[in-house]
DNA sequence: CTGTTAGCGCGTTCAC
DNA sequence: GTGAACGCGCTAACAG
């Protein structure tokens, strides 16, 4: 900085002020250290800037269990669209489903002074992001409701949208559905068996417990509970999946237990699902999916921490009582019918 | 700290040394300190400890265009899970093929100190990668190589591996076969392009410029694409595809122009891609795909900027050697078959 | 083994 | 309109 400001024959003040579009500068001074920044490729060091200010990093941190998922880079990606509006970038943090992880993780973004993080907490355990609130990070939580405290958050109509895609399967004419679901701790998977029983009982049946698999995380694991339902002795004429990975997984078990002649392929078990995801519609077998829009889920949770990172900065009346009142914003679901 | 050092009845020197695990601290008064940081929730401010150190800020900047692309988001995964450690945590930067915001995003990315920056370009112009070298910020290229300046990069081999696949479909007595590419500006495109015509040219062969259809980023592109190679008066009998949108797109103008029956989809046109996907397995129609850990080319490109680090810190006479050669690494492919 | 001094690069606060 | 001093939170370098 000193550099520039020599090159451009001011203090080092006025360099910065130029730097940061103060306006209290003369027009001429301005351009000559304008030039001067150029000439030398200088740009003001960030870091020593948000020490100064004592504000954040301009840094989101996020918080997911597997990047891979596309479920979770497609949230990314809405999230990072949004707070890239406000100068804001990304910091991914992939905890692997570790709790402990994720416990760490929290805290190191703390520590680096992000001005907010945005989670989609992988057990129900989410005191250190509690901790981060009262530490004064917003934190905003992505397709689970917060646990013990208050926070803004997105959800998915998680409930509804597996009664209405287990309904579906009722209207059919099927009566024994299997369900295949995520591990008992993850929200979603919870709500879904909810709404999965809910329909069931609307149409006078009970939940019968050999047909609930819960605690897949991987296609494999999925495929392979699919098939052990299928080689029951009563076995289910249709199943529900509470996510993307389960779907795929219980489809490879459909596929290979079909006759082998394509055309009849899953052998007439009918499959529902939560979750849209790509070549959903080149499976060759009819699918009833519950599709709801992921990367605005990314987005609008990007917009609630926006929205609480402005009002703090407008330190107005309304500022406080704002951040006060924790939002909830439900994106709703909708059935889509492939292969038919 | 302060805070801290008052209640463990120390000064902020002797906190801050427990904190940092400085050995040079009576065991006693160490656990009082560590008893009152822990009571207070206390943690040290990473952004002055950086200003402070002068070194970077333990970020990494990523740099890509789409992370809905599963390609980008399992290299993202990789880099992450490398660098993560080494205590690192990765900034992403998803630049949506824009160069300017790209060219904006790296001088943020060095103004903010990150340790390094891992980088898939989306043009030719690779000027302000550069600058960030010669800024002292070590930068890794990712599937594409370095364009006048000296950088580690990973790369994929793109020629070998669509060679080797047209090759395989030449072997099936294809005489005419269709290439579905990226825009020529993207590297892997055109590598994966003279590949094709490579393999080509061995069999004795010509390219058909009408068969080269190349600019489709999308599957829905994709598809169009394919469908009007396909409705040529004298149309190709096989395409080969150089990513997996257009692999994508280009399986569903098969499907769509082939006869209803599911067993006979895609009229026999056989067809080919660069890289695989999930999925690949259940499109129920013959499909060559050129394979490759995805994973891998994230870690490897992690693992390069981790060594560049590791040698700076320690600046051995041997250090600085390292740190001029510029490293290359080129991630294997392989051949797969579905759907036989 | 512990405390004091000084400064990383910048921006606010106050003089000029 | 511009410049000089002070401090953000932390830690090397040097006392003691």
């Amino acid at each position: 900085m000193r550099d520039v400001a020599e090159r451009a024959g001011v203090s080092a003040m006025t360099a910065s002020r130029v730097l940061r579009d103060d306006p209290q500068v003369l027009p001429a001074t301005r351009e000559r250290v304008r030039a001067a920044a150029t000439a030398l490729g200088y740009r003001p060091n960030e870091v020593a800037r948000s020490l100064r200010l004592g504000r954040g990093t301009g840094l989101v941190g996020l918080v997911v269990t597997n990047l891979a998922n596309p479920f979770y880079s497609r949230l990314a990606l809405g999230v990072d669209s949004v707070v890239a509006e406000h100068g804001l970038k990304t910091v991914i943090g992939n905890t692997g489903q570790d709790l402990d992880a994720e416990r760490e993780l929290v805290a190191d973004l703390v520590a680096r002074r992000v001005d907010g993080i945005i989670a989609v907490p992988a057990g129900a355990d989410q005191r250190h992001l509690a901790a981060a609130v009262s530490g004064g990070v917003p934190v905003v939580l992505a397709s689970r409701p917060p646990e013990g405290f208050a926070a803004d958050c997105v959800l998915v109509d998680d409930f509804g949208g597996a009664r209405d895609a287990t309904a579906r399967l009722l209207e059919r004419g099927h009566r024994r559905i299997g369900f295949l679901g995520s591990p008992p701790a993850v929200h979603t998977g919870t709500e879904r068996l909810r709404g999965y029983a809910a329909a069931l009982t609307s149409a006078g049946l009970t939940v019968d417990a050999c047909l609930v698999r819960q605690g897949q995380t991987e296609p494999s694991q999925a495929t392979r509970a699919a098939a052990e339902l299928l080689a029951l002795p009563d076995p289910p004429t249709a199943l529900f999946c509470s996510n993307n990975r389960n779907t795929i997984g219980a489809f490879r078990a459909l596929r290979d237990v079909g006759p082998k002649d394509v055309g009849l392929r899953g052998a007439g078990v009918a499959l529902a699902g939560f979750d849209d995801f790509e070549l959903a519609d080149a499976l060759g077998l009819p699918l009833t999916l519950v599709a709801y829009d992921s990367d605005e889920l990314g987005r609008a949770a990007g917009r609630l921490l926006n929205d609480r990172l402005h009002d703090r900065g407008s330190g107005a009346a309304g500022g406080r009582a704002t951040a006060g009142e924790a939002r909830q914003i439900v994106v709703p679901t909708s059935l889509v019918e492939y292969g038919t």
